[in-house]
DNA sequence: CTAGGGTTAG
């Protein structure tokens, strides 16, 4: 009886074959049915053979010398193509091992689970793993349990891979130096500090000693979970013991203070490694300029970029991004320019963000004709600016009254295959309705909807504004209600809009009836909307219930802070001292304020209202004082007297 | 091993 192909592969001359396949690939056809069309036989879901089946042997070199076997073996690439999550997968695999005599070794299953197939989903691999341990002689290393747990957590399946963990540990294998490294690393990565520390644990137990790596994963573990204290504890075994932190140890602990808020700790962190010549390197500058960033500091987020300049370190593109953006928040377009400049001249490309950050900020700064220029100079660099780049620009022009090149770069926008999305929408309707072009508003308003753009509550928000601003607060009522009906959730803002806008018209009862629906809704009122209600009601010599609704707020956990000196402006500035005396002498009774606060305060707004005569009166007056100190009595003259005297 | 896409509105 002749010899089947199909053995051949099976014995030792499968190398040869593979060697065979790769010079002609024409052999293929040669194969026995089962081979060339798996599938008829039940074993592969893809009839054409998959491209392992020749890539093994195109460049061996570049497989790990371990794996070199298992790698240029011509049935691995069929057995990776049985891993397809198949109901037959088990089966499949069976027979074929069967039928190929394959014997599985724990180095070969996770070869297999280190596979392409095995990152697709996990549950092929736990299925995979599962069909392995139920083989004849065959049992599970500890590297199948390393591979399979690293393949759970890659997929971020947290409670599976508990699970497998404890039968890891149950089964009682002995603990080796890569798989505790490749454990505490992965283990950190997703902040599984328990399993982790177990690991940890055993590996002592096993005389394992860690290594530098070992270290520096155990700490980003440690900080990945924010367990800061520990990292803590663990870097300065580190500083005392025979490896010392070295420039990844003391970056992980950088961002470590970082994520829990404390940056100052993380430059404080920086300097003491120029203390001991450990050399920070881009990765410190950037975790600690990123946060900085966040934070908003953006000073501290230049004044790292100036250091990293200085040490001549190489600056990722992502630096020069949070450096210029950081630069054109704070209003400062000329030097975010500057930045910009020495970004180019340094071979880096800037990018959309980085445009729009610089032609916002140049729009802000009144500049529009700079902004203008970078927009062209975006589009000469080869940039197609985006939906936010139009946003500025329009907002800008918009800002600026500037209102027909707005609705002319809002159609050029749409021409280009953007959107004109709500935020573009909210600034031209806010734009006109400032203009008082109230017609054009509203068709615009009209227009989005017509244009299928949903409308948020910016856009009902501005045209509202509108219609208090110009004594239309009857149409702004309406709108409200609109807004209601076509289910857009009115904000705090929308509630100052109207508020405001009824006291405007005396109509205290409804804006106070407004106030309440917002209340019961849970909105919390800020510091404009409570201007909004105590200036309201004071003006309209409603000073006592504005008192009692301020003093209402505090069991909500809201202090007006700013509220009484407000309402002092505002009456002060309306001419109606007396009031505001008699506000001043209520707030220091209820004991909200101390009564040189409130001096000061009402003094301030006397003069800012150009009462000059009673702001020195009250100057040169004792009143309001609380308590004389010379005399260790308790006095205090009433506001009140200002105007008796 | 440690860092990695921001930018627009009242």
């Amino acid at each position: 009886m002749p010899m089947s192909p199909m053995r051949i592969l099976t014995g030792p001359l499968s190398r040869s074959m593979g060697k065979l396949f790769h010079l002609f690939p024409s052999i293929a056809v040669d194969l026995p049915k089962n081979l060339q069309s798996p599938a008829s036989r039940g074993y592969f879901a893809n009839p054409i053979p998959p491209p392992e089946w020749v890539e093994p042997f195109t460049d061996i070199s570049t497989v790990p010398s371990a794996r070199r076997d298992f790698a240029a073996s011509p049935w691995v690439g069929h057995i990776r193509a049985l891993l397809d999550g198949s109901p037959d997968m088990e089966a499949n695999l069976h027979g074929f091992c069967r039928k190929f005599m394959i014997k599985l070794t724990p180095n070969f299953v996770s070869f297999l689970l280190k596979g392409d197939e095995m990152k697709r989903s996990s549950d092929i691999a736990l299925r995979f793993f599962r069909w392995a341990s139920g083989q004849k002689d065959y049992r599970h290393g500890i590297e199948c349990y390393v591979c399979l747990i690293e393949i759970l957590l890659a997929c971020g399946d947290t409670g599976r891979v508990k699970g497998v963990f404890g039968e890891f540990r149950d089964v009682g294998l002995l603990m080796t130096e890569s798989a505790a490294n490749s454990l505490i690393r992965s283990l950190g990565n997703v902040g599984m500090v328990e399993e982790l520390l177990w690991v940890w644990r055993k590996m002592k137990e096993n005389g394992i000693v860690p290594s530098l790596y070992t270290y520096n994963f155990l700490l980003n573990g440690l900080v990945n979970s924010m367990f800061i204290d520990s990292a803590e504890k663990v870097f300065e075994v580190m500083e005392g013991g025979s490896i010392s932190p070295d420039t990844v140890s003391y970056n992980t602990m950088i961002k470590g203070y970082c994520r829990s808020g404390n940056t100052e700790k993380g430059i404080k962190l920086l300097r003491e490694m120029e203390e001991r010549t450990v050399e920070p390197d881009k990765i410190t500058y950037m975790i600690l300029m990123q946060a900085c960033y966040a934070r908003g500091d953006f000073d501290s987020c230049l004044r790292l970029y100036h250091e990293m300049e200085e040490k001549q370190l190489e600056i990722p593109p992502h630096a020069y991004s949070l450096v210029i953006t950081g630069l054109c928040k704070d209003g400062k377009c000329m030097e975010g320019y500057s930045v910009y400049n020495s970004m180019v001249k340094n071979g880096c490309k800037a990018n959309v963000a980085i445009y729009t950050a610089l032609i916002d900020a140049y729009a802000k700064c009144g500049s529009m004709d700079e902004a203008m220029r970078l927009f062209e100079k975006m589009k000469d660099d080869g940039f197609q600016p985006d939906e936010v780049t139009y946003g500025a620009v329009i907002n800008g022009l918009c800002k600026l009254g500037r209102l027909e090149e707005a609705m002319f770069y809002s159609e050029h926008c749409r021409d280009s295959g953007l959107a004109v999305n709500p935020t573009m929408y909210s600034c031209l309707i806010d734009g006109y309705g400032k203009a008082g072009r109230l017609d054009e508003a509203e068709k615009l308003f009209e227009k989005m909807g017509e244009m299928g753009c949903t409308r948020d509550s910016y856009c009902y928000n501005v045209l509202m504004d509108a219609y208090g601003k110009h004594g239309k607060i009857d149409d702004a009522l309406t709108l409200f209600k609109r807004m209601e009906y076509e289910h857009c959730d009115p904000t705090v803002y929308t509630f100052t809009i109207l508020i405001s806008g009824l006291f405007t018209e005396h109509r205290n009862e409804e804006a106070l009836k407004l106030w309440d629906v917002m209340v019961d809704k849970g909105i919390t009122p800020n510091v404009a909307c409570i201007r909004a209600l105590s200036i309201g009601l004071c003006l309209s010599g409603k000073v006592a219930r504005a008192c009692k609704i301020l003093d209402e707020l505090a069991p909500m956990g809201i202090i007006p802070d700013s509220a009484t000196e407000d309402m002092l402006n505002a009456l002060c500035k309306a001419g109606r001292i007396k009031e505001a005396c008699k506000l001043a002498d209520g707030i220091v009774d209820r004991g909200r304020e101390i009564p040189g606060k409130i001096r000061t305060v009402l003094l301030n707004a006397l003069r800012k209202a150009g009462n000059v005569d009673l702001a020195l009166k009250l100057m040169h007056s004792k009143i309001g004082i609380g308590y004389d100190r010379v005399h260790s009595i308790k006095k205090r003259v009433k506001f009140r007297t200002l105007l008796d005297l």
